[in-house]
DNA sequence: GTAGGGTTAATG
DNA sequence: CATTAACCCTAC
């Protein structure tokens, strides 16, 4: 925000860019939801949070943009109860929290608010009764309905239904969750207005054809057409415009300035991002969409890779926009790595810890799902997770059944362009394993259910330890955003050399997990197969270290009674394992995994939490917690936590 | 609202 | 049983 007045004039050109960047995935994001295309919402906000954790040029209404995606993301998952953000809660119980936010943030009027708590209760219920969560529902009666004065009667057939255990009424059979969703989407919008943003103006301003849609008053002010169709402007033109634009979106750096930075860039690569931006986007009008995704994202990688200050990354980032494109999609990606893990272990090894499971449904974003079904899937895995399953079952049979969801969008599509970072792939998305097949195919682009035993206990645990001692400063929560060292580290003694080369790992974070991607480079499937089983390994250990104690993963979780507590941490993290920075939970808007039951109870830090805490104390000094709290999109943490987490962070001298 | 000591609970 | 991150309580 303003604050950082101080600095700010030496805003890094990552800053900038990623805040053009982040203005326009979430312009993206929030278009796609109005168009119903909800795969598309999802991958557009991935890219926004693995924005938000590179430096950012802050503004001031970021935050607001931020608690709007967290919103909606929670609404878009709202059906699906095996998702959650914020570990016990439904995605729309989380969805309520983060009103609770907007609605401190900003002035929402108290009957708007009420209205909106209303229908995403009631909605809540008919999403519990029709997939027949009786208990489920009943939580959502007494905990939230206890106050809806004027929904007495819906209060009424609710009970009755739960009592009765009805799943099919008239009213749930009328009430549409898209409907719900465009209503939530309604309210957003009329709440807070997204600006066209700065990257899609200049494009439009340059004459871009395909710009089109959004409404903005088009200035064409100096727009030149080339004969070759090619569209440029003029330098003083674009001085003009910048200025302008710059001035309202609160660009600190001047015309000249970026100038200069071009000229360098241009230097080693070819092209600056503004031409290529202006330029690239005239040549194939028709072939490209309107906005050129690869331009963009490409620039936001370049950026990142010059800047991050992160040594090791720096080779990642290239490589990354590289394959980004086109493989995304790839389908072959790295078998889950319970998969392999358990392979080489025995059954009853994997059985006998965990005694409940806990799934964990992940959203990632491109993640394919059908890896596990060619990852030849030894029997006796499975049927010990059945058996894992079925144990579990006992505790909540709820949430189990039903695995897998599409995703809204349903399509499986998995390229994103959007995000890069998916392309590598190969999230490995865990799922625990019910009938693989077809899940499989379902989820395409969602999520994963994990189990935890997955890994063998022991390993993880020691690793974990180690972790804590030894590497601290590595820690995920360290600093940011660099994530492979880590995983470089430990993967070393596995897999040294291949693994280097192999994979490329991006983490993004999603949400409530981290997705890490880790591209082969190579997908033949050989090498594939080589690297799930290094992956594999890895990524047990790595989760661990990692950030082990970010994901919240199951903390608390499991319910079960008197059974074994001990391992808590789902390992849904995905195959790279190095899920190092973020956590996962909790993301900004991704959903991380199954629900235990109980209480939320503690919630572990993540990585990205834990940034912002950083982000705010060097901006507003350490003590002002309320203040910090306030700017960043921290949700269920209070000033006090923030406090306690700084002291934990001091402590660990992870600062 | 914040600082700091005490408590809780997960983990090994 | 020891360690420790997250949480709680209380004084200011």
């Amino acid at each position: 925000m303003g604050e950082s007045v101080g600095e700010a004039r030496s805003l890094s050109d990552e800053q900038i860019i990623n805040r053009w960047s982040f203005d326009y995935y979430v312009f993206k994001a929030l278009s796609a939801f109005r168009d119903a295309d909800y795969t598309a919402f999802t991958h557009f906000t991935s890219i926004v949070e693995s924005l938000v954790v590179r430096p950012v040029d802050g503004h001031s209404d970021m935050i607001v943009k931020l608690r709007c995606m967290q919103f909606l993301s929670r609404i878009n998952n709202g059906d699906k109860l095996d998702l959650t953000f914020e570990e016990p809660k439904t995605p729309l119980e989380s969805a309520l929290s983060v009103l609770e936010d907007i609605c401190r943030d900003m002035s929402v009027p108290p009957r708007e608010k009420e209205r909106v708590q209303q229908a995403i209760i009631e909605t809540l219920m008919v999403v519990c009764l029709r997939s027949g969560e009786f208990t489920r529902a009943e939580e959502v009666l007494l905990t939230h309905f206890s106050d809806a004065a004027d929904s007495a009667g819906k209060r009424k057939l609710f009970e009755s239904l739960v009592r009765r255990r009805r799943s099919s009424h008239s009213v749930l059979q009328l009430s549409s969750y898209s409907d719900f969703k465009q209503d939530m989407l309604d309210f957003i919008e009329r709440l807070y207005r997204v600006p066209e943003p700065f990257l899609l103006q200049m494009l439009r301003r340059s004459g871009h054809p395909g710009v089109s849609s959004e409404p903005v008053t088009s200035s064409s002010q100096e727009r030149q057409k080339d004969h070759g169709g090619a569209v440029r402007l003029s330098l003083r033109g674009l001085r003009q415009v910048y200025g302008v634009l710059s001035e309202r979106y609160g660009v600190s750096v001047s015309f000249s300035q970026l100038q200069q930075e071009l000229e360098h860039q241009d230097e080693q690569e070819q092209s600056p991002e503004l031409h290529l931006a202006l330029s690239e986007t005239p040549r194939d009008p028709e072939s490209q969409p309107p906005y050129a995704g690869m331009t963009i994202s490409r620039l936001v990688q370049e950026d990142d890779s010059q800047l991050s200050d992160q040594g090791q990354d720096t080779r990642s980032p290239h490589r990354i926009l590289v394959t980004s494109g086109p493989e995304s999609d790839e389908p072959e990606l790295q078998t889950p790595v319970t998969r392999s893990h358990s392979s080489g272990r025995s059954p009853a090894q994997t059985c006998s810890p965990a005694r409940h499971t806990q799934k964990h449904i992940r959203m990632v974003l491109s993640s394919d799902v059908e890896l596990e079904d060619h990852a030849a899937s030894p029997p006796s895995r499975c049927s010990s997770r059945q058996q894992q399953k079925k144990k579990k079952k006992s505790d909540h049979s709820e949430s189990e059944c039903v695995l897998m969801e599409e995703e809204d969008g349903g399509s499986a599509q998995v390229s994103s362009p959007a995000r890069p970072s998916s392309s590598s792939s190969s999230p490995a998305v865990r799922r625990s394993a019910r009938d693989t097949p077809r899940q499989s195919r379902m989820v395409l682009s969602s999520d994963v259910e994990l189990e935890d035993h997955a890994v063998s206990p022991p390993s993880r645990r020691s690793s974990r330890k180690q972790q804590k001692k030894s590497d601290h400063s590595e820690s995920a929560l360290v600093s940011s955003p660099a994530r492979p060292r880590r995983s470089d580290r430990d993967t070393q003694n596995q897999s040294q050399s291949s693994e280097s080369e192999c994979v490329v790992e991006l983490e993004v974070k999603d949400g409530g997990s981290c997705i890490q991607h880790s591209t082969p480079a190579r997908p033949s499937s050989t090498d594939t197969q080589r690297h799930r089983n290094r992956s594999v390994t890895v990524s047990s250990e790595s989760e661990e270290h990692s950030e082990s104690p970010a994901v919240k993963t199951s903390r608390r979780s499991s319910p079960s009674p008197g059974g074994a507590h001990k391992r808590r941490r789902a390992r849904w993290q995905d195959v790279s394992g190095t899920h190092e920075n973020w956590s996962d939970e909790e993301s900004l808007f991704s959903s991380t995994s199954g629900r235990s039951s109980k209480k939320s109870s503690r919630k572990m830090w993540t990585v990205q939490e834990s940034e912002w805490l950083k982000e705010g104390v060097r901006r507003f000094g350490a003590g002002h917690w309320e203040k910090i709290r306030s700017s960043f999109p921290f949700t269920e943490r209070t000033a006090v936590n923030l406090k306690d987490r700084w002291r934990t962070m001091l402590k660990l001298r992870l600062v």
